[in-house]
DNA sequence: ACGTCCCGCCAGGGG
DNA sequence: CCCCTGGCGGGACGT
């Protein structure tokens, strides 16, 4: 059947007719002046939680509510009937955007309390719901269904829920990233990524043996719920089956932001994604149609919820639908202690009848799969293997109960993440060469002189002595410290001055770098217009009506510290008036910031010589606030790790760098005053000897990311789109005056491997040294990798690429990314 | 013209 | 069997 046309459009005979067919629960046409329950004041506001605390208040009262409001409403319609017409009537009537799921979702929200009290637990009632907001049934479902994926509600019974709120958030965001990870779904994006830039020259041959071959082996088929180890699935049966469509879909949706590194997922790419992953087979536009629709729902629900806010990727191609996660950053593991005692957040404690790696794997691939290919039981090796060391690292050997916290404790900022970063190295690793492995164990992992490639299970991994990382005082940006097994020291990044072109070329894979207990010093470049570049502008997304209902402060990312408010309720009641007006400027030519810190986002390479100090020396440092993000100039603190002219610096306190054009351009200058990336590790390696220490290092980035196949040597003279370096790089430096990447911006940049046929991505972000939170985000990502195919089998098995490889042709693409407000 | 997504049919299954 | 759930997609609305 049709879309009921717009009553507006009707003649007031029919609206009169259509009258007593009206459902109570229809929408009732509400008086934008006069909205019958409004929830946004500060009264109603209190009456909802009042009401939400008490069943029978609310429900009593809603009653009498209701038979007001419908009556009132009633009537303020016959009278608009009667005393407006056509274009008059139809302005009163809700519009479509006032009855959007997202507006829906932020009454349904206002009516619970964030962070309730755990001692009262609120229920919800579907009917009591549907009634009060007025409301078809069907449209609670959608907004229930994605709280429920993310355990912010759980389900009692038929028409029952329970509220949760925000309590578990966080662990579930975790859980969801971890799962995202293993995944890799990073990988898959950058397939499609990849694809679609193919598709550009020939939007013909595409699919087929394209589709087959990424997304075969890509694939896990579906991956039932992710659960919780408090917020179990019970209550029904319907747990098993199917069903939760919607909630995997959504819990599948924030994966993709929590592991993709500028937190910015295009609707396009995931739906594609989502539908890849259970049907290869008929992509046919329909059902991605409907994909699209779905994610919308989805959409809408964490919009309201503030984990995302939509945004517009703008490509050559045009704009494109994307949304940014704009919820709390997740780190790869928890902070919080009472989830360490469980140990893993897939499965609940009682895990020895069902190991953790078990319930996380069965979780991600059901057995029933029809195909379930090499990815299955890879994968799950995987999961194994990481949770294995996670184990090793986070318990002793035959306790699973909490760990002595000393060790713990003693890893200072973060210690999860570096805990984590075992697993995480290993897993990324997996399936790469030996040799990468190799290196990276023993930079990163090995405590001991005498590296083992792989840690013995009975080996307690390194980890477990205090890294000499700069210590928690700021939970914010502190540069994360890998231990280095010779010189105990950390990682930074080392550029050779002869292979400065080459460090430009590859430098996002460079700039990753992170010094220990210090702030980094950017280097600074004349020009930086990137051409592979997203901005993002800030502002509120929600879009709706002027009513001051509906944005609730959200212009400058308030959601990381709100979370830590209990003051939700003051917040919902300060709702502010929404004007598309928080516009940002747009990189305008004239650029007079030409100093821009970004994030690296990317890897981490481990260095030695950063520092001549030792663990102690470093705490001390930190102490000293070296670590913090104040925007101080440290490049004292510093001079001594790397030594570079003052007048060529920027220090800041993360890793810092300016963007040229393609690429980042680090001033050869600067980079000759760089210490020299310790070829110890690399050295140490079964390949071939490193020829030059950047060499040594591009090809360890490389190859760790999966660029190239392990043992496969770049030669450090890649070409760009074709096109020496060099010379691409100087036009583009003289074209564009714009150095200036406004704070809030993201950089990407893409780069095509034509080993393994990928498009890499690499981002930046803008420090913020307001935001603390940001920062931590960034550390965070250098654990993380963009993604590396060819971690994976299938699709390092299609690298012919040794040849082509050691022509040292780097292809990036050009491609112009803009992401920016609606 | 296209992005967004409301609306409600109707199948499936629980109680 | 009733009714809750929720997949699904037509086509309306917004820009």
């Amino acid at each position: 059947l049709k879309t009921p046309l717009k009553q507006a459009a009707t003649s007031q005979l029919v609206l009169t007719e259509r009258q007593p067919d009206c459902q109570p629960l229809t929408t009732p046409p509400k008086p934008k002046e006069t909205p019958p329950a409004d929830p946004w004041t500060p009264t109603s506001n209190l009456k909802m939680l009042i009401s939400a605390a008490s069943p029978e208040i609310r429900s009593r009262e809603q009653r009498r509510q209701l038979s007001d409001s419908s009556s009132e409403v009633l009537q303020t319609k016959h009278c608009l009937q009667e005393h407006l017409l056509g274009d008059e009537y139809e302005k009163s009537q809700p519009s479509r955007k006032e009855k959007s799921l997202g507006l829906l979702c932020h009454k349904f929200l206002a009516r619970y309390p964030d962070y309730p009290s755990p001692s009262q637990k609120s229920y919800i009632c579907l009917d009591e719901v549907t009634e009060e907001l007025h409301v078809e049934r069907r449209r609670i479902y959608d907004i229930v269904n994605v709280l429920e994926s993310l355990h912010m509600v759980s389900r009692l019974a038929r028409n029952r829920y329970v509220w949760h709120g925000r309590h578990n958030l966080p662990q579930t965001l975790q859980a969801l990233k971890k799962v995202g990870e293993e995944n890799k779904y990073i990988q898959q994006i950058q397939m499609i990524k990849k694809r679609e830039y193919e598709h550009e020259f020939d939007p013909d041959g595409e699919r087929n043996e394209e589709m087959a071959s990424s997304f075969g082996s890509s694939e896990q088929s579906e991956m039932s719920f992710v659960e919780l180890p408090g917020v179990e699935f019970r209550a029904a049966s319907v747990n098993g089956r199917k069903y939760k469509s919607l909630r995997v879909m959504s819990q599948k949706f924030v994966m993709l932001f929590l592991v993709s590194t500028p937190q910015i997922v295009s609707l396009e790419v995931a739906a594609k994604i989502l539908i890849g992953e259970d049907q290869l087979e008929d992509l046919d536009k329909s059902k991605f149609k409907t994909k699209i629709r779905r994610l919308y729902d989805i959409a809408n629900v964490l919009s309201s919820l503030k984990l995302i806010k939509k945004v517009h990727v703008t490509e050559e191609r045009g704009r494109k639908p994307a949304f940014k996660w704009t919820g709390p950053e997740v780190l790869p593991n928890t902070q919080d202690t009472k989830l360490e005692a469980t140990s893993t957040t897939c499965a609940p404690p009682i895990s020895e009848s069902i190991p953790s790696k078990e319930q996380c794997s069965k979780a991600l691939f059901p057995s029933k799969g029809k195909q379930n290919f090499t990815r299955h039981s890879s994968l799950i090796k995987l999961v194994k293997s990481i949770e294995n060391d996670r184990r090793k690292i986070q318990s002793a050997p035959t306790s699973p109960v909490k760990i002595s916290t000393s060790t713990y404790q003693s890893l200072p900022v973060f210690p999860n993440t570096i805990a984590q970063f075992p697993a995480i190295t290993k897993h990324q690793l997996e399936g790469q060469s030996k040799t990468a492995e190799e290196m990276q164990m023993k930079c990163a992992l090995s405590s001991s002189p005498e590296a083992v490639p792989k840690p013995e299970p009975s080996q307690q991994p390194a980890l477990s002595q205090p890294l000499g990382v700069c210590p928690a005082s700021h939970s914010s940006v502190s540069p994360v410290i890998l231990p280095h097994p010779q010189s105990g020291v950390s990682y930074a990044i080392c550029l050779h001055p002869s292979q400065a072109h080459t460090v430009t070329t590859y430098s996002p894979g460079f700039m990753l770098q992170p010094l220990p207990c210090a702030n980094i010093t950017g280097i600074k470049s004349n020009n930086s217009k990137v051409l592979n570049k997203i901005t993002t502008e800030e502002g509120d997304t929600q879009r709706g009506p002027d009513e001051p209902t509906k944005s609730l402060a959200a212009e400058e990312r308030p959601e990381t510290k709100s979370e830590t408010s209990s003051q939700r309720c003051l917040k919902r009641s300060q709702a502010l008036p929404e004007n598309n007006l928080i516009k940002r400027r747009k990189s305008d030519e004239e650029s007079l910031d030409t100093s821009l810190t970004f994030f690296p986002s990317g890897y981490l390479i481990p260095l030695t010589h950063c520092t001549h100090g030792n663990k102690a020396e470093c705490s001390n440092k930190e102490k000293a606030g070296v670590c913090s993000l104040q925007h101080t100039a440290y490049s004292s603190s510093i001079t001594g790790v790397i030594p570079m002219p003052a007048s060529e610096l920027k220090t800041v306190n993360i890793p810092a760098f300016h963007i040229t054009p393609l690429n980042i351009m680090l001033s050869p200058n600067s980079i000759a005053a760089a210490p020299v990336l310790s070829t110890s590790c690399l050295n140490s390696s079964s390949t071939s000897s490193a020829p030059n220490p950047s060499s040594s290092a591009l090809n360890f980035m490389l190859q760790h990311i999966g660029l190239i196949p392990a043992g496969v040597q770049v030669a450090a003279n890649p070409v760009l789109q074709h096109v020496p370096v060099s010379s691409q790089s100087e036009n583009i430096n003289h074209s564009s005056g714009s150095t200036n990447v406004q704070e809030g911006k993201v950089i990407e940049f893409t780069f095509y491997s034509p080993i393994n046929e990928s498009n890499f991505l690499f981002s930046l972000q803008p420090s913020a040294p307001k935001e603390p939170q940001e920062p931590q985000a960034v550390t965070e990502n250098f654990f993380r990798t963009p993604g590396g195919p060819n971690t994976e089998p299938s699709i390092s098995a299609n690298s012919d690429g040794t040849q082509r490889t050691s022509q040292g042709t780097l292809y990036i693409p050009q491609r112009k990314l803009e992401v920016s407000e609606d």
